[in-house]
DNA sequence: CTATATCTTGACCGATCGGTCCACTTGACC
DNA sequence: GGTCAAGTGGACCGATCGGTCAAGATATAG
C-alpha cells in the first residue's frame, strides 16, 4: 500500500440509521435498492462499496437495531425495574413507532415476512426476541420480589407481556389510538399489582 | 344473446381457497401472479378472465376470508359465550395457521406491510378487525354477566384479548411452541375468572 | 507534479414483476 | 353439423428488481 486514495463522504452509521428507518416500515422485500439511493442519498455502487449488498446491509442494520434495543432493554435489567418500567418501555416503543412512521418491531415483522435470504439472519432474530423476553421476565420477577406485583409464573406472564406488546401495534395498525392502545396495556399490567 | 359459449372448467371458491392460503402465507406483495398460476394449476389468462387482476382477486380473497372469519366469530356472539369460548377461539385460530403453513391474521399482516394498492381495501380490513374486538367484547361481557369472570372493563379487556392474540402468533414465529402459547393466553384469561 | 488507489456516477445486465394480445380450442345453441 | 361467444395457453409488453461494469473524479503518498 503505497498510496491512500480518496476517502468516503459520507457517515457509514448515519446512512444505516436511514435504512433502519426504511427496512422498518416497509420490511425486507418491500425495499428496493433503489429505495435505499433515495433516502440516503447515495449512489448505488458507494452503497455496494461500502456494505457489499442488499443482504449484507440489512445484516448491518439488524444489528445496529439489535444494539439500539440492547439500550431499550437496559431499564428492564435493572434492579429497580418493575410493572412501571414495561409501562414505559411500551410508552418508549409506541413513541419511536410514531416517529419513524412505521409500526411493531422490526424483527418479528421479517420473521412473519419470511423472505429473509440467510437463514442465519432469522436466527439471530429469533435470539432477538429471546432477549427481549428475558429482561421482560426480569422486571416482572423483581416486581414480584418488591412485592409490587403478586406471586405468578414470570417467564408465562413474560411471554403475555411480549405477545401484548407487539399485538399493540396490531392495534395501531387496526386504528387505535396511542394513549388507547397504552391504556390496553394497563388492563393487562394493573391486575398483577397487590 | 344468442349462443352460449363453453363453461368454466374449475371452481371458482376452490382456486379462491388455494389462493388465500397463499396470500395468507406471503402477504399481498409477496405473492407473485406466477405463485397464483402454479398453487391454482390455472393459466395466467383464466385468473384475468375470472377475476380480473391481481388487486381484484385479493379483494375476493379478502370477501372471503372476512366470511370465514365471521363463522368463526359466532360461538363468540352466543350467548353463552365466555372465557373458554375466547380459549378454543385462539385454539382455532392457531390450529388453522399451523395447518395452513402461516402465522397471524392476514388481515393485519396485509395492513403491516401496508402494500395495498386500493385505500379501500385497507378501510375494510380495519373494519373487519373492528368486528373480531366485538366479538370478544361481547364473549366478555357475558362471562362477567354470567358470573364466570370479575367485572372490569369490557372493551378494553377485548383490545388486550386481540392484542394478545395476535401477539400469540409473534411469539409462535419467535420459536414458542403452539401449547406454551396457548398456556401464555392462559395466563392472560385466568386471572379474570371469579 | 505525478502516480495510484479508492470513491462516485451512470449505463447496463439478466431475471422477474403485473398485465395484455392473439391464436386456438371448446361446447351450448339453432 | 355449423356458428360463435367464451375459455385457454403461450408469446410478449414495459417497468422494475438486485447486481455489475467501466469510466471519470478525487485525494493522498512520494
Amino acid at each position: 500500500m503505497v498510496a491512500m486514495a480518496r476517502v468516503r463522504e459520507f457517515d457509514a452509521e448515519e446512512i444505516l440509521d436511514r435504512c433502519l428507518t426504511l427496512f422498518w416500515r416497509k420490511g425486507y422485500t418491500g425495499v428496493s435498492v433503489s429505495d435505499l439511493e433515495e433516502t440516503t442519498g447515495l449512489g448505488r455502487q458507494s452503497l455496494y462499496n461500502a456494505f457489499g449488498n442488499k443482504e449484507a446491509l440489512f445484516a448491518k442494520v439488524l444489528e445496529r437495531y439489535d444494539a439500539n434495543t440492547e439500550l431499550w432493554l437496559q431499564p428492564l435489567l435493572a434492579d429497580d425495574a418493575g410493572l412501571a418500567t414495561i409501562r414505559d418501555y411500551a410508552a418508549g416503543a409506541l413513541a419511536a413507532q410514531r416517529r419513524n412512521r412505521c409500526s411493531g418491531c422490526l424483527v418479528i415483522k421479517v420473521l412473519w415476512d419470511g423472505g429473509l435470504p440467510d437463514p442465519e439472519l432469522a436466527r439471530r432474530a429469533q435470539a432477538s426476541t429471546r432477549r427481549v423476553r428475558a429482561a421482560l421476565r426480569h422486571a416482572i420477577e423483581r416486581a414480584v420480589a418488591r412485592g409490587e406485583a403478586r406471586p405468578g409464573d414470570a417467564e408465562r406472564r413474560a411471554d403475555l407481556c411480549f405477545a401484548a406488546l407487539n399485538g399493540l401495534a396490531a392495534l395501531r395498525r387496526a386504528g387505535v389510538s396511542e394513549s388507547d392502545a397504552l391504556a390496553t396495556l394497563d388492563a393487562l399490567l394493573d391486575p398483577w399489582r397487590t
